[in-house]
RNA sequence: CUACAAACCCGGGUCAUCGCUUCGAGUUAAUCGGGGAGGAAAGUCCGGACAGCAUAGGGCAACUUACCAUGUGUUAAACAUGGCUUCUUAUUUAUAAGAAAGAGAUAGUGCCGCAGAAAAUAACCGUUCCGCUUGGCGGAGUAAGGGUGAAAAUGUGAGGUAAAAGCUCACGUUCUGUUAUGGUAACAUGGCAGAAGGGUAAACCUUAGGUGCUGCAAUGCCACAUAAAGAAGCGUUUGAGAGCUGCCCGUUCAAGCUUCAGGGUAGGCAGCAUAGAUAAAUGAUGACUUAAACAGAAUCCGGCUUACGAGGUUUGUAGUUUU
RNA sequence: GGCCCCGUAGCUUAACUGAAUAGAGUAUCUGACUACGGAUCAGAAGGUUCCAGGUUUGAAUCCUGGCGGGGUCA
């Protein structure tokens, strides 16, 4: 099994689902990327992530695609730590990431962003661990 | 060789690691192999294919095209080559370069501020003649002159007259009709007859040609869900309303239709591709080398416009050097 | 993705059927009134009419192309 795949499973894609997930969905933001996320009972995936832009803050087509493409990169390179913890505790997960900033972001800063996203998420799911026992 | 202009071409490459999408092989899987953004994919300014709309029928309206020939486009939009006409610039003054939404103002209607007598069937001043009172007033003729204006009624000269006037003549200018010659044609040159009336059609419009309307969120199918409920209005052969056009006609269907408030669903297949999805792929990092810019497909094809990098090729113009 | 509409002072707008100083209200500034403010009165300033080109003697207005903003259709 590949580690650092991020295929077709594990986009987050319906629009009801997303819909519920922009409304009912828990949120925090590591800046400059806000995360919409929401444990779940059944999922054909451990984890469903999204990405986006807003076209508010780029209007050309080619920086919201590059946008997109770092997040994606960025999640998948760093998404580890997250599926492990989330398997040794059989929860179901989805994400959103909205990009919020005005101006093009570097690869190096986003990663380290991630990185912290992704712990936060672990501690989460440690509390929620906690709650239940 | 240098500079400028136009047209066409190109739109980064190699290696390593980790990935995405699609197709094929593979019993599922693991895995392997093949394909994977642009010249503008953009703007949506045009045209077509294709699809639906009763058979896409007639008229008005609306939109659109507009020098000529040939070619491409099945038509159209548009483009290419060559030519014609007009305008601008340059000088060698009869050529060169560039530009043109380049049919019609003698079919009709409208408009032309201010200034000016007058802005289009021109008599305010002036000028000439006649009459009366004789300061001057009235009538008639007259576009030679009048500082304006973007534009002032065919230019110059002569005759002519009371004064004038294309009123007449000569040389011109422009237009209309007709005709001869050259040219496929636009048109050019000449003869004859007639005319002289400003501009504006990106004002209405006229002439000739073209366009039925709506658009892939079209359209067909499968799945899922609900409210076949409520209120108001119109109507059932004396025909409401509908058949996707702004109106009328013709024609077809016709027992339900319209509006209000509210509720449900919005997932997929075909359409749809030798790139091709359906919250939507074509990437990230590192190294080397370069000038790498503008920029990311959603039914497809063609044209136009806009954004942009370093060069190359060809043609033209100008300059310099050598022979 | 398709189809429509709109850009005028800081803000809300008029003039869009070509005509020369683009007109109002509000906000701003100055003065008057008041012991001081508000209200009121008087005056001033503020416009590349979104940008570029064209038609015309003349363009906010007509035409063409850009830029920006908004609406609608499953």
């Amino acid at each position: 099994m590949k580690i650092f795949s991020y295929d077709k499973k594990e986009k987050l894609k319906s629009r009801k689902q997303l819909q519920k997930i922009f409304t009912t969905g828990k949120t925090f933001s590591i800046f400059p990327v806000k995360v919409f996320f929401q444990f779940i009972d059944e999922q054909d995936s451990v984890v469903k992530a999204g990405v986006g832009v807003s076209k508010k803050y780029f209007k050309k087509a080619v920086d919201r695609n590059y946008i997109k493409r770092l997040l994606r990169e960025t999640y998948r390179t760093e998404k580890v730590p997250l599926h492990n913890q989330l398997s040794a505790s059989n929860k179901k997960l989805k994400i959103f990431f909205l990009f919020v900033d005005g101006h093009l972001p570097e690869h190096i800063l986003l990663q380290q962003k991630m990185k912290t996203i992704i712990d936060k998420l672990c501690n989460e799911i440690e509390k929620l661990n906690e709650a239940i026992s």
